[in-house]
DNA sequence: TTGACAGGCAAGCCCAGACTTGCCTATACT
DNA sequence: AGTATAGGCAAGTCTGGGCTTGCCTGTCAA
């Protein structure tokens, strides 16, 4: 729940997920390239590859390794567990 | 958006969450014992203060002053934002 | 009106975490 | 083999924010 939490709560990362979102399966070069492109963010490669860490380990991003690409997947189930501690009182 | 990733991003905030949804309408000093009580949080009454200001600002605590006394109440609508935003494929 | 009680304000400390820099590994192409 | 590409690792910097400290304001009861 700390990871989750602590994982949206940067600006950067949520672009990540609304990126992969948009369009699963992406590279970390890929991600880099269209974050600059369409959400003005000029972060460096490790940067982007760090918060990808920090998403993953939250179990936000799935990746998985082939040959020399790492691909990420967007995965929301873990974003269940912040409606279903508190309320909301009628989705 | 912001606000509410941020807010939730802490736990003696997600604490305070829990405190008010199981007892509504509570004033800071009765969250300091209770939290010093239940949930372990020994944390000076400023700190808490604090907490409630940042919880205000992102819509998930209503507060009213009465007299000497300022109780809290919880809110969960502001939370729907971030499952609208991102699929959980099934809730 | 004076004391106790509930809370607010503001300055400062300190550390987690976001970001950079520099270098290294591994895979693929020619 | 040699080079380019995709990504990883580790150390260092620096700012935001959580927390404390000290003092002040406002409300109520005796």
């Amino acid at each position: 729940m700390d990871d989750i939490c602590h994982a949206i709560a940067d600006a950067t990362r949520r672009a990540i997920l609304d990126e992969l979102v948009q369009r699963d399966g992406q590279t970390l070069f890929e991600l880099c390239g269209r974050l600059t492109m369409k959400h003005g963010i000029s972060s460096s490669r490790q940067a982007i590859s760090q918060h990808l860490d920090v998403l993953e380990s939250a179990g936000l991003v799935i990746a998985r390794r082939e040959g020399r690409y790492k691909f990420h997947w967007f995965n929301g189930e873990p974003l269940k567990a912040i409606t279903q501690r508190w309320p909301t009182k009628g989705r």
